[in-house]
Order: structure tokens, then sequence, then C-alpha cells
RNA sequence: GGAGAGAUGGCCGAGUUGGCUGAAGGCGCUCGCCUGCUAAGCGAGUUAGGGGGGAAACUUCCUACGAGGGUUCGAAUCCCUCUCUCUCCGCCA
């Protein structure tokens, strides 16, 4: 959510943004409401200082025993008037907060303008993109040679979008797990963090997955509770309506969780293999920041996800989102996007994201510097350290030999227990 | 699921015969003083959100004692509903 005063005096860069991010969204109501609001507050307020004006003047006057009913009947209609006064303020602010709700956040200024992935500029590009002297297959036919995924039974089990991993599988998916959160919390000084894996509707509100969002995500029935879509939701979510104290900032958080997504409007899209699931696992991290470093720590957060490519040694690059590929609640985006040899392609894994204060403003993230008065909002920022199945994804397609075999990268192979191939004969065991 | 107790400021904790209590007291924190370090001591300050005025410092008003509603001229204090926390019993991984 943007800063109403903010909104009030930039409605005019307002509209330009908006289109920068291909919003069809009409903000010229907003100026009536805002007016039309502070016209009924003002007038409220003025009928509630006389009440609290007269009111201490019964109670002297009662003090002191004197007659106070003639000022009591009068101060009757004031009291009614404010009460209606009362329960006609909220449509005003609720329609305006409404509004102010799906307004997206403000690009960072070295944010390109364009109008899809197309446009997003690449910063930079690591690794060989090796020749294989074989023809690559797609991950999800190495991954069913070998036994160690299973598509068609997961659709009996829970339908299309889902995956069954097995024995290798399985313990590659689990030793990603445990090497990302260990790169991160011993050498990148995250705190591990084990969220639920559900959450209040407040808690979507404040990260802005609600209102605007909600066919994305899964509903418990009867319960004010959805599953999460990714972890910066309950993780963000922590410090929601707090003060946190200067000194603590910057704060960094890394989490491991399942994630749920609905992917509606995405029929047809990567319906085979892993790349595009209704649940899914990611490491995620998030920081909250003090304002002025909330960019130097999206450079080193980015850079935290990109190590985890680096020990892998999977070749990727980084984009950087384009206005109109930047997401609702993102200030700047950077993606790594790791490259899929079996697909011929380069294929997000991550999305490292400063949302500079339009999360904190929703969640009342704040925090108090020492020696200075007031608050002030903190900055959020989070990314993936990374997508696992898309990590599993790109290992499979990377690693695959010509007998259908996969080589288990250098850097994995103690986490899976020293196995350092998976061919079909070992994975019966 | 049954029976109780509770929810107050950054924290602890008063206040529940309704009326200068935005909130005692303490801790913490900030600034100043004092003491040749440290500790202790003294003085002052220290909630947040919003509206108006001001370039700003600041100032003025409104709101908020878990949330929402009600009673009343007036509610932290009385009534109702909800949420959450804790204790005991039952059930259960």
């Amino acid at each position: 959510m943007l800063d109403l005063k903010f909104v009030r005096s930039n409605l005019d860069s307002i509209r330009a943004m908006l289109k920068n991010r291909q919003y069809d969204l009409d903000v010229s109501r907003f100026e009536d409401l805002d007016q039309e609001r502070r016209k009924r507050l003002t007038v409220l307020e003025e009928l509630r200082h006389r009440r609290n004006h007269v009111t201490d003047k019964i109670a002297a006057m009662k003090k002191r025993g004197e007659d106070a009913s003639a000022v009591i009947s009068e101060m009757k209609e004031v009291s009614s008037s404010i009460k209606e006064r009362e329960k006609e303020l909220p449509r005003f602010v609720e329609e305006l907060n409404e509004l102010l709700m799906v307004i997206p956040n403000m690009p960072h200024e070295s944010v390109v303008v364009g109008k899809d992935e197309e446009d997003n500029p690449v910063i930079r590009t690591w690794g060989e993109i090796g020749k294989m002297d074989f023809e690559p297959l797609p991950h999800w036919e190495i991954g069913e040679n070998l036994g160690i995924l299973d598509f068609a039974r997961a659709s009996r089990l829970a339908g299309s979008r889902f995956a069954i991993y097995r024995g290798l599988g399985a313990r590659l998916e689990r030793a990603l797990i445990n090497f990302m959160l260990d790169i991160h919390t011993k050498e990148h000084g995250y705190t591990e963090i084990l969220p639920p894996f559900m959450v209040n509707s407040a808690s979507m509100t404040g990260t802005g997955q609600l209102p605007k969002f909600e066919e994305d995500l899964f509903k418990i029935k009867g319960w004010d509770l959805y599953l999460i879509p990714t972890a910066e939701v309950p993780v963000t979510n922590i410090h929601r309506e707090e003060i946190l104290s200067g000194e603590e900032l910057p704060v960094y958080y890394v989490a491991y969780t399942p994630c749920f997504r609905s992917e509606a409007g995405s029929y047809g899209k990567d319906t085979r293999g892993l790349i595009r699931q209704h649940q899914f696992n990611k490491v995620e991290l998030v920081k909250f920041t003090r304002p002025e470093e909330s960019y130097d720590e999206l450079e080193k957060l980015t850079l935290n996800a990109e190590e985890i490519l680096k020990r892998l040694e999977l070749p990727y690059r980084m984009v950087s989102l384009c206005t109109g590929d930047l997401g609702f609640s993102a200030a700047k985006t950077y993606d790594l996007e790791v490259w899929l040899p079996g697909q011929n392609l380069y294929r997000e894994i991550s999305s490292c994201s400063n949302f500079e204060a339009f999360q904190a403003r929703r969640a009342e993230i704040r925090f108090k510097g020492k020696g200075t008065r007031g608050t002030e909002l903190v900055h959020t920022l989070n990314g993936s350290g990374l997508a696992v199945g898309r990590t599993v994804v790109a290992i499979l397609e990377n690693y695959q030999q010509a007998d259908g075999s996969v080589v288990i990268p250098e850097s994995l192979k103690s986490y899976m227990g020293g196995v350092d191939l998976i061919s079909s004969v070992k994975n019966e065991k």
C-alpha cells in the first residue's frame, strides 16, 4: 500500500506508473473520496471536541452539586449526531482504503520501463552452458525413466500439477533443502524460521496477496485460513504490528516451507514436469531493513541466492524485471534464471525483491531509532534461495548423462549420504 | 469438547462504587549534572495513528486500555458478541 499523502500529492505520477505497469486502474475517484473523507472527519472531530469539553463541565457541576440537566439534554442531541456521523464515516474510509489497497507499488527509478518479460534487461550471466554430445532430455523424462519422479500416480492422489518423488528423488529434494538452509544460516547470517504453513487473512493482506489475488490462493473451508503461497507471507508477518528497535535491524530470516498455489489462469502452461505445481518446496530469504539500506540489502540478498547456484555449478543469468513484469508489491525485482538444457531455455528459479515500505505500511512494521523521535516504516525484502523443485529440475537436466543417469553435484554429495550418481539401478536399492 | 482466569504504554504492573488517567509506580531508553574508569546518585524527557495550521522547529484537535457492538451527557471501568492467551479435566499426533 502506498502512503495516502504521497498518493494525494502525486496522482499524476501514479497514473503514469499504472500505465508503465500495464495496469488498467482508474484513480479518478481518489480525489473526491479523499476530500469527502476529510471533510466529514473534520466535522466529526469538532463535534467530539465539543462533547469532551461540555462533558468535563458536567462533571464539575455535579461535583459542586449544581443542576446539570439542561446541559445534559443539550448534549443528548450532540451525542446522537456524533453517533450518526460515526456510522457514516467508515463507508468513505473503507472505499478510499479499497482503492489504495489495489494500487501497486511505485517501481524504483532504476527499473526499466517495458511491456513484458521480453523487455527485462539481463544484468549478468554466470557459468558455461555445456555442450552435450547427446540430445538432452527434459527433466520429466529423466525423472520418470529413473523412477524418481511419478506424475501419473500423483494425479491419482491429487490431480494434475502434483508430483510424487521417490527414492533418491525424494532424497535429492531433502538434500537440497538442508544444503540451502545450511549455507544461508551458517555462511550468510540468516536465522532459520519454521513458520505455520497456513495463515489468516490479515497476514495475507499484510504482504499484499489479499484482497487482490484471492483466486491464486487455496483457502481452508470454514476457516479464516489460507495455505501459504510462499514463506514470504508468514515470515514477513512475524513482525506485523510491531515496532522494532533500530539496533536490531537489519533482520535476516530464512525459512523452508512448502508453497501452495492455485495457478489460476495458467491452464495449459507448463503442464509437464515439476515447473508449475500446486505444491512445491522453497527456501525463502526475508529481510527487514532501514530504508536507506534496502537497496544494498537487495544486492546482497540476490548474491546469497546466486551463491547456491554457483555451488551447484548451475549456469544462470540475472535479469531485472521491467515495469510491465514487476509484481504488485515490489519496487524492484531481480529474477535468477537457471539454464535448462532439456528445454533449451532459461527458467526462473529465484525472484528477489525490495518492497520498500509497501508491505510494512500494510502490515504496520515499524522501527524506532535511538535518540530519534517517532517511528519509521521498515523496508521488507525477500527472495527465493532457491525454489527447490526447480533446482531439482536444473540438476536433472544439467547433470544428465548419455545413459540416462544423473551425476550429483560435488557440493551436494555429502547431503546425499555420499551418493554421487542416480541411475535406475541404484535407485532400486 | 467441559470448567475457570486473563488481555492496559518498549517491558513489568496499578486503576473495575463510570467524570482533568493517555493512563500511578517501576524497569528500560534519551538528554543533562555529578563522581578521576565501572557501579551508584541527581534532574528533565520518553505511546501510537489521524485531521488542521506552519517551510521547519513546533502547535492544536480527534482517536486508541485485545476486536466489535450496546447503555450513558460521559466508559479502561457497566452489559453483549467475538478473538487470543493461560490453568485444570477429557481426547489426541
